[in-house]
DNA sequence: GTATATCGTCTATTGAACTAGATGATGGAA
DNA sequence: TTCCATCATCTAGTTCAATAGACGATATAC
């Protein structure tokens, strides 16, 4: 989206992320199969391309196993939704959380579930401060 | 953001539609000189170079005028909104519009007023079911 | 009417994401 | 011990966003 200067994963990046934040550490190969799974199918060296490129960029850890290679995510998938929200708060929404928020209830459906839910946690912030 | 195909407008186009959202039909030089008062100092051909792809894009409409050209929105702020929100909850929190509304709670300050507009606006979503 | 400023088109460069092939190292099978 | 499978590195090509220079057309000033 209207891309920032990186200041979080690609889209492939993010895929392999979400791989690895539900089972780390790994291997290219497991990485390669499980996005493979997902109907992404890449050849072994873009993965350890993408792997490497994304320790550069402190996304994940390596560390040698034989003459293999395991990686862990260094970045959590909390800190990735912050990220990318806030960002999308600031530059495409000036800043207004009220607008994105309203966009939601637009764009998305929501159920009764959620709504109740969300009007506690309202409750609760309101409370609070 | 975790870059999609292109569904919406990248970093400097929706700088560039921002501007003519406030005011349009613009001139290339309008729009130069605007993004230049915002901190965007660019060449007269990177903008006209942009607001051309733009046209090819279908985000914008272009009119002579004389010599020159006016350059008219045919994307809406609200579609664009539209677009970014619906990618972010579907491809960065897997479809789950309550994870991104907790998230804006957590990540961004909403004040007291906000959240009291906010339960107006959940409650009468629940009346309205 | 010629010169100057303005406009748009065309072309090109840089950098990043994405993709993968060629190649070299190594460990286990036969 | 030789060979094959597996692994990583290096190199490279494509696409696209961002950026802007060279250049030709045109209109206005004088």
């Amino acid at each position: 989206m209207v891309r920032p200067a990186s200041k979080y994963p690609t889209e492939l990046e993010l895929q392999i992320l979400k791989v690895l934040w539900q089972q780390s550490p790994l291997l290219a190969r497991d990485v390669q199969a499980l996005l493979a799974s997902e109907g992404r199918k890449l050849a072994k060296t873009t993965i350890i391309t993408t792997l490497n490129t994304m320790v550069a960029k402190k996304y994940l850890m390596r560390s040698k196993q034989g003459n293999m290679y395991l990686f862990t995510p260094k970045i959590s998938e909390s800190e990735v939704g912050d990220r990318v929200v806030s960002d999308v708060v600031d530059r495409v929404f000036d800043g207004s959380t009220s607008a994105v928020l309203l966009k939601l209830f637009d764009v998305k459906e929501i159920n009764a579930d959620e709504l109740k839910e969300l009007r506690k946690i309202i409750d609760r912030k309101l409370k609070g401060t």
